[in-house]
DNA sequence: GACTGACATGCAACTTTGTTGCAAAAAGTT
DNA sequence: AACTTTTTGCAACAAAGTTGCATGTCAGTC
């Protein structure tokens, strides 16, 4: 676990700080997607609020994690797969949002699939999210 | 325009207002999304901010207006089908978010593609956005 | 059209969420 | 170990959203 996450901030050219070591093994640990509060939370009074969001925004840029739209229209991060680049994303699977218990998982192996979209626009990313119930919560 | 505003309200067993009225107004007239900030300006000093956000609230509930989920997390909102019913919303279309101009675009003849599942979740909505560049900014 | 109960609004105060500038601290480099 | 660059924490701020309560407006009834 320790060698895997060097490993990522170094192969993105990241100095490998306190902060980041803890959010990205959040990531790792956590298979679902999390909200910049639960990593507030989770991370409790050891860093500061700015910092957390800073390190997200860091991780965004370099396509470490990506961010997820949620229909309530909170900001959801997850980690992105090995193809993802600096600046483009591949990350072209479907989230998952549970109504009750509230978690986001990434349903890896379905795609989004490529829909017919009217002339005269262009499309460059499709993002789709299914809400329901997961398996535990049904 | 005016009386078909009052219809609305009334088949939703909403009172007729000037806030409802007007805010009802910007939805019909700007066939795209609006943003809660986008409101609040277009209103000017006339409405209170809080009473934006509950017109917002009261129209969601009753099944009026949906909100969409955009890649940077803001806040959009659209006027629903009429076939959208309180609690239960049939808004299965696409929505298209312009990279360059921000706006947003209801693409009402693109419906949803309704994708399996793995077993275990129990999907009961699927909302879709697709980003890129619309037709005039292309 | 005036009366009345129910609902909607505005105000103030507050919480939560996100941003910016700058000095101190830690990481990477030689 | 000394130096440079990057990252962090603090403080102050800005924006976004919420809550309680008194006042005002609406819809229905007389």
């Amino acid at each position: 676990m320790e060698a895997q996450i060097d490993e990522i901030l170094k192969k993105n050219q990241l100095s490998v700080t306190g902060s980041r070591k803890r959010i990205l093994e959040l990531f790792l640990m956590s298979n679902g997607a999390l909200a910049h509060g639960d990593i507030e939370k989770k991370t409790g009074e050891k860093f500061d609020r700015v910092t957390v969001y800073r390190t997200l925004q860091t991780f965004l840029e370099k396509g470490i994690i990506h961010s997820i739209p949620t229909s309530d229209n909170s900001v959801l991060y997850a980690l992105c797969k090995d193809d993802c680049t600096e600046g483009h994303h591949h990350d072209n699977h479907v989230h998952f949002i549970c109504n009750k218990c509230g978690k986001t998982i990434c349903l890896a192996d379905v795609t989004v699939p490529e829909i017919k979209i009217p002339g005269g626009f262009l499309p460059q990313d499709y993002q789709m999210v299914v809400t329901g119930l997961c398996a535990e919560c049904r």
